[in-house]
DNA sequence: GCGCTTTAAATGTCAGACTTTTAAATGTCA
DNA sequence: TGACATTTAAAAGTCTGACATTTAAAGCGC
């Protein structure tokens, strides 16, 4: 692992770009301690800060973890399926909210994976899916329901279609579309009218997934 | 915004959120400009290495970029499709290389995405599109292709699938089903009759596509 | 008015010290 | 001997203050 001091780039990226790409090429493996901060800054022959602030760029990207005390220090992380969920919301729903792309486009994504996960779901799916699904519909009929609310029981009934699909992948990749417009959702008005559409229309994919169909 | 000086998560991170919360929720929007380093010290009543650090976090996610000289500082960054296609790859990678998802699982998304895509791919294709997949299949084709490069060709074939489909947000979403798996799937040796499945495979979806089916 | 120089503001980096946390080594007592 | 308390050392976390570098704008001379 080497720097270049003279490249105009950051010491601090170069430094952390050098580590990550010894984790992801294997050359650090999970749980793996690296070196302690002042051996770092030793190696790669800068002070401590400096390479304090690559670690914290890991960090944020939960490829290491810190641990204080004696045994203490920087350790590779596996990175867990939770980890990588809350990064993929974040993204998402910084993406829509920034305009990089319309609520339209993620509306026709999330319809698209939903279309792919449903044959899915319905070869696997447990009882508890078809429970929340029907619980979620049965809320989203309740007369005074805010909108908000509403919005964030159809986003429970679409995360549960998901996950009946079993492949963490999917779950994993919907999450970011689903949740992510829920904060655009939220500042649509629906109509008792649309509401009905609305439900009308979880009903008939619960019931087709209940059927496994 | 504030933050707990007695809390027993680190400081820097506590900065980091507070200043995180606020981009997400609006409070600061895009390109405006953060106070500088020692400005935000003395909000937070901390040292400035202890901002740097949070503001390396943040620029580790994309979320803000920093520009020196005079007119310098940190400024909310609008979050490109290339930043977050570049994490959603990295951050996919890794899940598989770790092992926090299986091969067949990420093989089993990668299938049911490209299904939800093909339909809209159908309709919207550019000859561009097309011509990508027929140039990758005649590629495939070519005998004394190392099996890495079978493997290139074969994520440059469904990713012309998906871009075919014109919904970004779909393509972003692929990514990482589909690169995150070519390390792993250049580990695999391709016989010269599973190669010929996998061609004729991909020449009946190209054939689909271009008759708009 | 154009172009060069200066200057100030901001980030980037460094050095060294101190604080806090943590676990292991050591010591003490029943 | 064994269980518990104490000490100690290692490591991250934080602070202070300084200097280097970059950059754009203000000032100046022509």
């Amino acid at each position: 692992m080497k720097i270049d001091p003279s490249s105009p780039t950051d010491l601090s990226v170069q430094i952390a770009d050098a580590i990550r790409d010894a984790i992801v090429s294997g050359d650090l493996i999970v749980d793996e301690r690296l070196p302690s901060e002042s051996e770092l800054a030793d190696q790669f022959n800068v002070s401590r800060p400096t390479v304090r602030e690559a670690l914290k760029r890991l960090g944020a990207q939960s490829l290491i973890r810190t641990q204080r005390g004696a045994t203490g220090g920087a350790f590779v992380n596996r990175l867990s399926y939770t980890d990588a969920y809350d990064q993929q919301v974040t993204t998402a729903t910084l993406l829509l909210s920034m305009n990089a792309v319309s609520f339209e486009t993620a509306c026709e994504a999330r319809y698209a994976l939903e279309r792919a996960c449903a044959p899915l779901s319905a070869q696997r799916r447990t009882s508890d899916h078809i429970a929340t699904m029907r619980t979620e519909i049965f809320r989203q009929g309740q007369p005074g329901l805010t909108d908000e609310a509403f919005c964030a029981s159809d986003v429970a009934f679409h995360r549960a279609l998901v996950d009946g699909a079993g492949n963490p992948v999917l779950s994993y990749q919907l999450a970011g579309a689903v949740e992510a417009m829920q904060p655009l959702m939220n500042m649509i008005t629906f109509t008792a009218r649309s509401r009905e559409a609305i439900i009308a229309l979880h009903t008939t994919i619960a019931d087709a997934i209940k059927a496994g169909d």
